[in-house]
DNA sequence: CCTCCACCGGAACTTACGGAGT
DNA sequence: ACTCCGTAAGTTCCGGTGGAGG
């Protein structure tokens, strides 16, 4: 008699000595002791600390690259700070707002709303609505509001100006009844500068800079976090320093570093190794893009996955295609597969958005006599794409 | 130095949809 | 029931534009 297959997973997973706590790896995880910091926190924290004595404080803008610990310094320094405004009465609270994922004035509000608890629907109130209803909230409660406004970069251009104007000069509608703070966060210098400049000058009332980690500084903070998230002694030597340099590669990302380090502990435990390897470390690697690739693709509507599926047909890795190359194979493939087509222009901004999640790369180029036009070539895992075109039953037959 | 290709990319507008308030 | 709202995807219209070839 066979043994049982499932039976046998459950044994492995649960025996396994690799992890004591790995939600402590995890990017959202806001730990107790943020190593190599301690300058943004003191600044940001005497900054802040204004509202414990009942004035507004200066709204700040943070900056640094992704992974260099802005968001989890700005969660950090308000959680302690509302603790510590609990104990000593003072009316504090604290938004806190992605704009990637609130990329819109309205969702911005909404979720502004919902932190105050606030119950708004996710449609069907104007933006008006939501924004007088926190007015009308925190006048009657007379509370000092500090809203952080992470990925900043990532509201609507134009709409969203407005949305940022309006929030720094709520405390005029609030008539000294209230007050409200920003902490604005990005990781795109660029952005400060294309702001109006009253935007700007409002919100910058203070700069904070996030330098990137180097090497050492993330062997520092891994090691910090493995001593909780690790039983001891599974990391093979080396382990954390390999994290560590791979990451400072790129641009010193601790999430990166993290990420990396859970993933290859993952890889271990699923192995029942008893150790953690660096060869777990470089599977790691693979697999988090992979994954990556995978989720992204899976995820695109339907247009995005044929503009997609025409650059498997053009030609694997190496190939490049220009946007009318690929429109043309689009079509083709719109046909065979009886769907309507879209026009070149909406391909063109597909274009575009595939190569902002790094699935393409596409770069314009003028060709004199032959037309201006974009360059186009397959970014990510071939295999990975496929695969995930794969699972979409209405393009899955047309696949090369 | 000018032309003119093969597109780029901004802006305003549609359509379809799910949901709220009254 | 009726009107208003936001979002996502797409369309229409159209003014650019870098540089090879004449």
């Amino acid at each position: 008699m066979e043994r049982d297959v499932l039976e046998e997973v459950f044994e492995r997973i649960a025996e396994a000595r690799i992890f004591r706590n790995r939600d402590i790896l995890r990017p959202d995880y806001v730990p107790e002791t943020l190593p190599h910091r301690e300058e943004q926190i003191r600044r940001l924290g005497s900054i802040l600390a204004q509202a414990l004595k009942g004035t507004k404080p200066n709204n700040v803008f943070i900056y640094g690259l992704t992974g260099t610990g802005k968001t989890a310094v700005a969660r950090y320094v308000l959680k302690r700070l509302s603790v510590k405004a609990g104990e000593l009465g003072a009316p504090f609270t604290y938004a806190y707002v992605n704009c990637r994922q609130s990329d819109t004035a309205y969702r911005v509000l909404a979720d502004i709303a919902e932190s105050l608890g606030l119950r708004v629907p996710f449609t069907g109130l104007s933006t008006a609505e939501v924004y007088r209803r926190i007015i009308r909230f925190l006048k009657s409660r007379r509370i000092i509001l500090t809203i952080v406004l992470d990925e900043v970069d990532f509201i609507e251009k134009g709409r969203g100006e407005n949305l940022l104007y309006r929030l720094t000069r709520m405390n005029g509608e609030l008539g000294g009844e209230a007050q409200v703070s920003i902490i604005g966060i990005t990781n795109d210098v660029k952005f400060v500068e294309s702001l109006e400049p009253r935007v700007k000058s409002s919100l910058g009332e203070e700069e904070l800079v996030f330098p990137p980690y180097n090497a050492l500084q993330l062997e520092d903070i891994l090691r910090e976090r493995a001593r909780e998230a690790f039983y001891p002694g599974v990391l093979e030597e080396g382990v954390i320093s390999y994290c560590a340099a791979l990451a400072a590669r790129e641009h010193g990302d601790a999430r990166r570093a993290l990420d990396l380090l859970r993933v290859a502990g993952e890889i271990a435990e699923r192995e029942s190794s008893e150790k953690v390897t660096i060869n777990h470390v470089k599977h790691a690697r693979i697999e988090i893009e992979r994954d990556r690739v995978e989720e992204v693709v899976r995820s695109l509507p339907l247009h995005a996955k044929l503009v997609l599926a025409a650059m498997l047909r053009l030609g694997g890795h190496r190939t490049v295609a220009t946007t009318g190359e690929v429109y043309n194979t689009y079509k083709a493939l719109c046909r065979a597969v009886g769907v309507e087509e879209v026009t070149q222009r909406r391909v063109s901004d597909i274009i575009n958005e595939l190569d902002m999640l790094g699935i393409i790369q596409a770069r314009v180029v003028s060709r004199g006599r032959y037309g201006k036009t974009r360059l186009i070539r397959l970014d990510a895992s071939l295999d990975a794409v496929r695969r995930a075109l794969g699972e979409d039953y209405r393009i899955a037959p047309a696949l090369p």
